[in-house]
DNA sequence: CCGTATCCTTGATGATACTG
DNA sequence: CAGTATCATCAAGGATACGG
């Protein structure tokens, strides 16, 4: 067996978990999924501690992919709008399945680690 | 609004990913799903660009969380199985729905990439 | 309000060597 | 074979200050 180097042939969903599942942008996705187009700072609260620097940097890499528009209003003070896109959206049943595992199966894991911790 | 400090009131779903799509654990766990029972030369090998020591790292995770079984047999020299467990093999659905998704859309996400990159 | 610019810290990973 | 130990590296993120 070769060792392989392309980390896409090793794992065929790879590129979607980073796209999807890199760090902030699901408590992002969610955020927008679940309450809808929100300005900057709102998102900033609702996300917890996030530093508006990075926030930033995650926006615009979920609108670079197409999961996220911005919308810029030229007023004073400045107002932007971020939604979820159709291409976001569509990550939607995904998410539910997800949050349907979780609920039916982190008691195991948790089971599982007290398990093991309570090994010798 | 106050703003959340707690990350998992922030996105309900952010423990399930923190556990599966952690770097690593999903071509780890793809692999043992799609190629069973291995060894962990195998594994290795079959991961690509690994270190034995994070491999290890990894998969002492991912038995804890009772993602995998690690199963030792003391011989000479030694020999050491990992399979994936019964609640690893309950997120092969969301693997599946996963991958769906990404041969659905991931050519969109680059279309969006050339589209943002070509803007003034 | 909506960011940008700097500087800094840290955790995850890589490289390498070694052991039962 | 299946790891462990140690050191080096590096990018993601945090802190802080500032700007249109």
């Amino acid at each position: 067996m070769e060792k392989t180097d392309d980390p896409a042939v090793a794992c065929p969903i790879a590129p979607v978990v980073d796209l999807v599942f890199s760090r902030w942008t699901t408590p992002i996705l969610w955020a927008l999924h679940e309450f809808g187009r929100q300005r900057f700072v709102e998102l900033e609260r609702r996300i917890g501690v996030i530093t508006p620097k990075v926030l930033t940097q995650r926006l615009r890499q979920l609108e670079r992919d197409g999961l996220v528009v911005r919308t810029y209003h030229p007023e004073v003070p400045p107002r932007v709008e971020y939604e979820i896109s159709d291409l976001g959206r569509s990550l939607a049943p995904l998410f539910a399945s997800l949050a349907e595992w979780g609920s039916s199966n982190m008691d195991k894991v948790d089971h599982a680690r007290q398990v093991y911790d309570a090994r010798p």
